[in-house]
RNA sequence: GGCCUCAUCGUCUAACGGUUAGGACAGCACCCUUUCACGGUGUAGAUCCGGGUUCGAUUCCCGGUGAGGUCACCA
């Protein structure tokens, strides 16, 4: 039904903000939707400021979410502010004053210092039955709203009056919103009837739910500011294909989408009813996902921005990151990672030498430190004799593998590795030797044959 | 509590009366392998309950139960 008024009028969607606090992933999902629904719909996507509370809305919370968006690639094609319309929204307020659908009235302030007047909405009572394109149909008796206020006076008008008044004058014809809106509806489809404004179709999207299955609150761990995504080194392209699948999915078995795809797929028909959970491993998994796939120069632009100072300002830190960029790519779930493993002392080791407990140059069981000199020495002597052109993975493992093979390999390949990394755990041996340099790696051997030559002496 | 909405593996979900109820994440096992990571293969795991309707219900209807949302001079 709503698809045949498409073909006729051009599609308009909006989200609405409000500046009071940093604006969190569980609002993300909403702008996306609206977003991809006017993209596909050759429409236009409004962002809109609503800042009619003054004393919570702060400029800050507005460059917040503005920054976010901007990060995330989501463009809007018109901006408003609603502290900028407040004449707008008194001429409708006398309007329907003059017209008998709102009122002054009197009031008992509550408080010390409360308002004696307000300006209330006439309510009609009646019963307003209205279609979801995702919920179906949905009735409400409004007499159980009373004369709600739709402003605090001429020059405070309230969300309710000012969304409708704005979505009317911006010509919206598709409100994607999440579920915890459905009970606004009736409240502002009475205002629109009273102002003669048309009904836009609404699409009421599944609440997303923390662990607890509770709708994401402020206090949750989980609601993070969005843009704490950013500086935890997650791809915004990875974030928004995670929204976009918590609530929606496309009907095939595709999970990742290029943004392009994400609009293409897109529909409201698909939409899911029920609460959908914010699973943060999901997310991981999809960043992952994004990180493998991303350009080259990108994962470089993106390694070194998440590089700790200490590590990227090494002297051999740019000939290195070449090696090292696959060997963290693949490690990875997001870039912040990178600066836990500098922590862990999983990223020092490619930089300088390593100390560790020589006993764990043992391969398993073994204890014969003659013999480890032995093969140490092997190795160090057959990479010495390595021309630096082949001193690569596959020319290392070339020139040390029949070795490992008639010795075993991890009698030769384990105390290799524990003399490059002094780690139970890292790279293989030959990405190792390669990623140091045939100088480095030489010098790391010996150094590890220096820890038990004194006995043999 | 009133009103509104929802209900398939632990999680995200597919199925729009007929399927061995499919996929993905997470889990587990195995393979690869000198360790880790990557990769590969495999495995376990769900239709909230009770009534209908129907030859046949995950699917349609009713009733429970459970969960969530919302009830501001916030948005």
């Amino acid at each position: 039904m709503s698809e045949q008024t498409l073909s006729t009028k051009k599609v308009v969607t909006r989200f609405a903000p409000s500046p009071t606090g940093k604006f969190h992933v569980g609002g993300l999902r909403s702008a996306l939707y609206n977003y991809l629904y006017a993209r596909k719909h050759g429409g236009t996507y409004i962002l809109r400021c609503e800042d009619t509370d003054p004393i919570r809305s702060k400029k800050e919370y507005e460059d917040y979410f503005l920054e976010l968006f901007k990060w995330l690639g989501i463009e809007h094609d018109a901006y408003y502010r609603q502290s900028e319309r407040t004449e707008i929204y008194r001429s409708y307020l006398n309007k329907m004053i003059a017209e008998g659908h709102a009122y002054v009235s009197k009031e008992q302030p509550k408080e010390e210092g409360g308002r004696t007047e307000v300006i209330r909405f006439k309510n009609p009572n009646g019963v307003v039955t209205f279609h979801d394109d995702v919920l179906g149909n949905i009735s409400f008796n409004t007499a159980e709203l009373g004369d709600f206020i739709i402003a605090r006076d001429f020059d405070s008008p309230l969300y309710h009056l000012t969304v409708v008044i704005d979505d009317f004058e911006m010509g919206v014809t598709h409100i994607i919103r999440g579920q915890e809106h459905v009970s606004n509806t009736p409240r502002q489809i009475l205002i629109q009837e009273a102002i003669g404004a048309p009904r836009p179709t609404y699409a009421h999207a599944s609440i997303i739910l923390n662990n607890e299955r509770a709708k994401l609150s402020k206090r949750d761990p989980l609601v993070r500011p969005a843009l704490e995504y950013r500086d935890e080194g997650y791809v915004p392209e990875a974030l928004l294909n995670f929204m976009a699948l918590l609530g929606w999915n496309p009907g095939t078995e595709q999970e990742i989408f290029s943004m392009p795809e994400l609009i293409q797929a897109f529909s409201i028909e698909r939409m899911q009813k029920q609460g959908a959970v914010f699973n943060p491993e999901k997310l991981e998994w999809i960043n992952k996902e994004y990180i493998k796939k991303m350009h080259p120069k990108r994962q470089m632009a993106m390694l070194d921005e998440f590089m700790p100072e200490a590590i990227r300002t090494l002297p051999d830190y740019k000939e290195k990151r070449e090696h090292l960029a696959p060997i963290l790519l693949e490690r990875i779930g997001h870039f912040g990672e990178i600066k836990e493993m500098v922590a862990q002392g999983e990223l020092a080791y490619y930089f300088i030498q390593p100390e560790y407990e020589k006993e764990k140059l043992f391969w398993k069981d073994e204890r014969d430190s003659a013999k480890l000199i032995e093969r140490l020495v092997r190795v160090s002597d057959t990479l010495s004799a390595l021309p630096s052109e082949v001193f690569t993975r596959e020319g290392i493992k070339e020139a040390l593998w029949p070795y490992a093979e008639s010795e075993g390999r991890g009698q030769i390949l384990w105390p290799m590795r524990y003399a490059l990394s002094g780690r139970d755990k890292s790279p293989d041996p030959f990405q190792l030797a390669s990623l140091l340099g045939k100088k480095e790696t030489l010098e790391r051997l010996a150094f590890a044959i220096a820890l038990y030559h004194d006995q043999h002496e």
